[in-house]
DNA sequence: ATTAGGG
DNA sequence: CCCTAAT
């Protein structure tokens, strides 16, 4: 999700930490500019947070973890939307908000007059309100006084996370046996303790499934208005500990003054991919937009992969896994571990306690759901509006998406796990896996997001279905058109599972939460927490790509293709990249002109080095001497045009 | 949207 | 190929 832009945390003194692959570049130049890509995956965390809530409450939503006979795993959400939180008091669906907010929790109370105070109306206006002053709110003083603020926060715990904890404790109540559980030997049992608050309302933090840490709202640098003022707070969206403190963020970010929104939308929308759910708040606010595929705002790539594959388009995932192999009755233990754990855990499942007993020989392996990442959407929100209309806004997106069938997917060592039939154990999901070892996803409902492969670059639909001769560019030879054309790279059709394996196998190196960690000097709301919560849980190094822009597949340009290259450039010379394609590649989708600049780079490089130090399929010399000579002449003619610019300027200036 | 370059 | 800056 994003939280769009607008919203000004006041954090301008803040610099978004530079993340590995979208910002290396930047990172060299001392520039972040445009960098908060991955930052604002983080986001994520924030619905991860607010969903959390709403799992939490099984009034609302009830997620449901099923250990499917006795091996099999089979997890599913299962959500279930009260009529009562449907229907709530007035317009505003104040159901949902108070999903957020409950009793007995000073923020609430706060939250709640927020909420409660508005009308349709005054939500109307806002959004109209807000147009003109969203630039007073980026100076550095706000800034600052909200950092100090949010210290301030961090050093008070049992003021903060109330809301949580109130929530927690009805988790606690639930008559259901929290099967995800999990008594870590040491690790995550002591680690929940010792972050829970003496407070005796604050049960249970650490299991709370939500990425409290994580909140972090950014800002998209994208957005001609946008400050580029960001309150990153994590780009990580793996799991993190000590949820105390994010849920201090968390309030605290939704009570900060300094977050502001622009007013850009007036009439924002919910369009969910499912849209059932966009009617309803459609008219309640009309300053809410979701968008599922296009939210992806900051990577441009974006919407050439909007439709990823379920298997790269999760939202991401953060959390535990801590196993216990104890074979206990799922009764007796399962109380105990519910008032060890404070009861919670993103889902708690009679389901699954009731199947246990029934195979009480089995070894169970608990475990507990950290936090979830939703997928990301966008929201605008007039800077105008009220904390509580926020949380509103952001819970109803979270409800929209979590009610549009989304499918967990459940990752081991960081690879999807994809046989649902295979037995926990034959998957490798035992006790004897490490805490990182087992993660889950939320990804969108296969059958309601179009299977990834770009519509524009489907190499299923062979580039060129009608084999066209290419237009004023005068072929040598048929063959040119026909490769570039039907392009016969074998590879093609396999795109989709290649992408996924890419995906699932092959964590980047620079995706690791430890290269995060190493740059996030650049200060972040949470620099020590990042640090521990890596380290505690190693990153099940998800590839950042699923979450970015995919990476276009790698197509090697073959010998016909570069042929035509050369061709083109000698007609047209270097430097007129459109035009050679559209006269030499206008077939080939997934040649775009900088892709050709970039080919003839290279060929003039290839050409320039012995043959012994080429590597990849052998171009002919005879093409690589025409590049050179080729790129000599163009490079001549180039150097004469400045030459006689600069003459004619000079006569000028004389 | 293109072009030019660095990575 | 990607990412950006500059056009």
């Amino acid at each position: 999700m994003v939280l769009q832009k607008r919203l000004d945390y006041g954090f301008n003194g803040y610099q978004v930490p530079p993340v590995p692959r979208a910002t290396r570049s930047a990172r060299r130049r001392g520039s972040f500019k445009k960098k908060h890509e991955e930052n604002q995956i983080c986001a994520f965390d924030l619905l991860a947070i607010v969903a959390g809530k709403l799992l939490l409450d099984k009034k609302k939503l009830l997620p449901v973890l099923v250990i499917h006979q006795r091996t099999k795993i089979n997890v599913q959400l299962l959500i279930v939307l009260s009529k009562e939180s449907l229907v709530t008091q007035n317009d505003l669906n104040l159901g949902l908000a108070s999903a957020l907010t409950k009793p007995d929790c000073a923020e609430r109370s706060n939250a709640e007059r927020l909420v409660s105070g508005q009308t349709k109306n005054e939500i109307g206006t806002f959004a109209s309100k807000a147009e003109g002053d969203s630039s007073e709110y980026r100076e550095f003083g706000d800034c600052k006084s909200e950092a100090a603020t949010k210290r301030a926060v961090k050093d008070e715990p049992h003021k903060s996370g109330m809301v949580q904890s109130s929530t927690v404790v009805n988790m606690c109540n639930l008559e259901d046996p929290v099967v995800l559980d999990a008594k870590p030997p040491a690790l995550v049992s002591s680690d929940s303790r010792a972050k829970v608050p003496a407070c005796g309302n604050h049960i249970s933090n650490s299991s709370y499934p939500t990425n409290q840490d994580d909140l972090h709202v950014v800002s998209r640098d994208d957005d001609e208005n946008s400050s580029g003022c960001t309150h990153p707070i994590t780009t990580k969206k793996f799991f993190r500990p000590a949820p105390r403190i994010g849920d201090r963020r968390i309030r605290k970010f939704l009570a900060s003054k300094c977050w502001k929104v622009a007013p850009r939308l007036k009439d924002a929308t919910v369009s969910n991919s499912d849209g059932n759910f966009k009617p309803v708040f459609r008219k309640r606010q009309n300053c809410y937009r979701h968008q599922r595929s296009e939210r992806i705002y900051p990577f441009k790539k974006r919407k050439h992969f909007a439709y990823s594959s379920p298997s790269n388009s999760d939202g991401g995932m953060s959390c535990e896994f801590v196993s216990d192999l104890s074979l206990k009755g799922s009764n007796g233990d399962a109380s105990v571990s519910r008032s060890r754990m404070h009861g919670a855990t993103g889902a708690s499942s009679s389901f699954a306690g009731q199947r246990t007993s029934f195979l009480p020989r089995d070894s169970h392996v608990k475990l507990r759901i950290k936090s979830f990442s939703v997928p990301e959407f966008l929201i605008e929100i007039p800077e105008s509006s009220t904390v509580g209309s926020l949380k509103r806004t952001v819970m109803e997106a979270v409800t929209a998406i979590l009610g549009s069938g989304l499918h967990v997917g459940v990752l081991l060592q960081g690879k999807k796990v994809r046989e649902d039939n295979k037995t926990l154990r034959q998957t490798g999901i035992s006790h004897n896996n490490q805490l990182d070892a087992l993660g889950f996803c939320l990804e969108p409902n296969p059958s309601q997001t179009p299977p990834s492969l770009s519509p524009g670059d489907s190499p299923f639909l062979l580039q060129c279905d009608t084999p066209q001769p290419i237009r004023r560019y005068p072929p040598t030879t048929g063959e040119v058109h026909q490769d570039i054309c039907a392009d016969p790279e074998p590879h093609v059709n396999n795109l989709g599972n290649y992408i996924e394996s890419d995906h699932d196998s092959a964590p980047s190196p620079t995706d690791t939460s430890m290269d995060k960690s190493t740059n996030s000097k650049a200060l972040v709301a949470v620099p020590a927490m990042n640090v521990e919560a890596l380290a505690v849980v190693p990153a099940h190094q998800k590839s950042k790509r699923s979450e970015i822009a995919q990476r276009r597949i790698r197509r090697p340009f073959s010998v016909t293709e570069v042929e035509a290259l050369v061709h083109a450039v000698e007609k047209l010379g270097t430097g007129r990249w459109r035009d050679v394609k559209l006269q030499a590649f206008d077939n080939a989708k997934h040649r775009t002109y900088v892709d050709l600049k970039d080919k003839w780079k290279t060929l003039v490089h290839t050409a320039r080095i012995s043959p012994q130090q080429r590597r990849g399929a052998p171009v002919p010399q005879e093409l690589l001497d025409r590049v050179l000579t080729a790129h000599a002449y163009w490079s001549q003619q180039q150097a004469k045009q400045q030459f006689k610019h600069q003459q004619a300027e000079t006569c000028l200036l004389l």
